[in-house]
DNA sequence: GATCACATGGCAATCGTTTGCCAAAAGTTG
DNA sequence: CAACTTTTGGCAAACGATTGCCATGTGATC
């Protein structure tokens, strides 16, 4: 009977079986000499990786997945994946997933909750479980995420799971710190989205330090963390006659270094300026901006960390990660404006 | 015989097999009812459909995809997934993967062939295909990989294979010609990494397109694309007493906009600057960048849709994608000095 | 030299789907 | 109403690995 040749396709990939065939051993002695070495003879391990290299042999991390349980594949939601801020997450998360020789699966969650937890459920069944930056979804949904994957959150909180978040208490109080150094007696908070965990806790950190030195703020907004919107704020922050402006982050806040440009108006001269993130970027606008680093590459890779040993061995611990902050001094800020 | 219960571990997620025996029905049956719909009864698909919501059932990619021999899973290799240049690639081939309903795995090469040549060996068996951005393997291994899965290029050409590039021919003229139109009459180009095909496309286009206007031009470097190695650029420009200087990429270009400011150069006084890419950054650092823009994040996208197109029709048409360019005149360049 | 342990390799079941093929049921036609 | 087509659902064989269990062969021990 004529084998019916191929069209000029692609070559068809070759198989454990291919290799055990070639090799003159079972399917199993190749599976093991590459999962369990101790479990074959040296000399027989030798032969059939020899085999499985001449036939360009590499093991279907699909059927091995499907076989064990275990894909070797975390996932990382980032609400978007353009913004620099996340650049951190990401690469720290794809250096974790990498030293583990883990594959990391990437998705943008559109800042959109739904969309995040389609991709949840949709992802679910393929991997050892999830990093979520930033969640926007409902602790419920996460509650139930969480049921049937690992999850490790970062700058997000919910009850009974595990997370890495930035240390905004010690962070605020430094910016607070450093304003009133400086002779500021107010500021005003330029706000974000409302569903933002991370912008909350700053909110919240801002009053409370600035409660403690009987500094007076007032909260703007909310902005939607855009240059664009910076104009708003800016223009918002003139009105109040404000010496200076805490911004939800940096690209809001270099929005405004932008329109204060505009207008004339001198940072740090009439207005100081501060931000969130160190983002990239903000070491080079003008002038450079202050504003509170968070360890976004070190937070990525321990997320990744926490949940391969949350799925490797079940052991739940859903603990909270706090990583420090600092506060980057730059140019926006300095001595308030009298009168 | 007693069954065995699980202690408190995670509840089992339900297979095809639990929806069939909740509905009454075949495990092919409910296969259909969502990859085939024509092929089941309507008012049994709707039974079907309502159980498997009921059961919170969502069909395992990885089961799907050892049989189907799809996997509806395309890996996009980047050099440095922390570079903001990547961002836009990353972001259009996230949005087209996510249009296609196909999942996007990305992969870090860092800037390193061999890590590069690992993870395509590795992800090969259980993706659709690669997209490959500026990648620096030997056309060779570009090769090999291709036979083994459907490959697209971005920014990077190799014979026999797909590719999206941007259009440097023409985007380089008109670099040359926008200096040119100040009166420059000659310029270095501060190179970057030698293996960069871009780099090179760009260092050729700039020769042609100066050479057409007679005017002279010369090439340092190599400088590592990074703010740091903008010093030494800037020191290298001013040595040779250049009136303009078009670096390799941005990242460059600010570090020698920024190495000039130090040393007091006026910009574009002194010297003028141009950048390519357009980065994140470029338009609000000091001063603005005039720099060449690619459209990044639809060569991402276009690049998945090459793909998903080679590899769901077995249609190789290795045709290359060449997308336009856009000078943006910022602030960085101006009239040559005199003298 | 008989006994035993251990190292090593093979057999076969399994993971959760898809899909070719067949059979039953339903509908169509003359 | 017989003969035929079409629709619809089920059976069972893959897909490519892993892994528990068993069989064999080898060397060690007494």
């Amino acid at each position: 009977m004529a084998q019916v040749t191929p069209p000029p396709g692609r070559p068809r990939r070759s198989t454990i079986n291919d290799v055990a065939r070639e090799a003159g051993v079972a399917a199993s002695t190749v599976s093991r000499a590459f999962t369990n070495p101790d479990r074959v003879n040296q000399v027989t391990r030798a032969h059939v990786l020899e085999v499985a290299e001449r036939l360009g042999y590499a093991p279907s991390p699909t059927a091995r997945a499907l076989e064990s349980g275990r894909s070797d594949t975390v996932a990382l939601l980032v609400p978007d994946i353009t913004n620099p801020y996340f650049s951190g997450t990401i690469k720290g998360a794809e250096r974790a997933a990498a030293a583990a020789g883990v594959t990391l699966v990437l998705g943008d969650t559109q800042e959109h909750p739904p969309t995040e937890e389609k991709l949840v459920r949709r992802l679910g069944p393929a991997v050892d479980g999830f990093v979520l930056a930033a969640s926007r979804m409902p602790d419920e949904a996460l509650r139930r995420a969480a049921e049937l994957n690992p999850v490790v959150l970062v700058n997000r909180a919910s009850p009974g799971l595990a997370c890495v978040v930035a240390d905004f208490d010690t962070g605020t109080r430094q910016i607070v710190d450093h304003l009133a150094s400086f002779g500021h007696t107010s500021f005003v908070f330029a706000g974000g989205p409302p569903e933002s965990w991370s912008g909350s806790r700053r909110w919240v950190g801002l009053q409370a330090a600035a409660h403690e030195r009987g500094m007076d703020v007032q909260r703007h907004g909310p902005y939607v963390p855009m240059l664009s919107s910076g104009a708003a704020a800016a223009d918002a922050v003139l009105g109040a006659g404000a010496t200076a402006v805490v911004c939800h982050n940096d690209m809001l806040a270099i929005g405004v270094l932008r329109r204060l440009g505009e207008r004339g108006v001198a940072v740090p001269g009439d207005v100081s300026v501060v931000g969130f993130d160190d983002m990239f970027g903000s070491d080079f606008c003008t002038p450079p901006l202050t504003t509170l680093a968070e360890r976004t590459e070190d937070a990525g890779a321990r997320a990744v960390d926490t949940l391969l040993l949350q799925a490797r061995q079940r052991s739940a611990e859903p603990g909270a990660l706090v990583l420090p902050t600092q506060l980057r001094v730059r140019g926006s800020t300095g001595p308030a404006r009298v009168g």
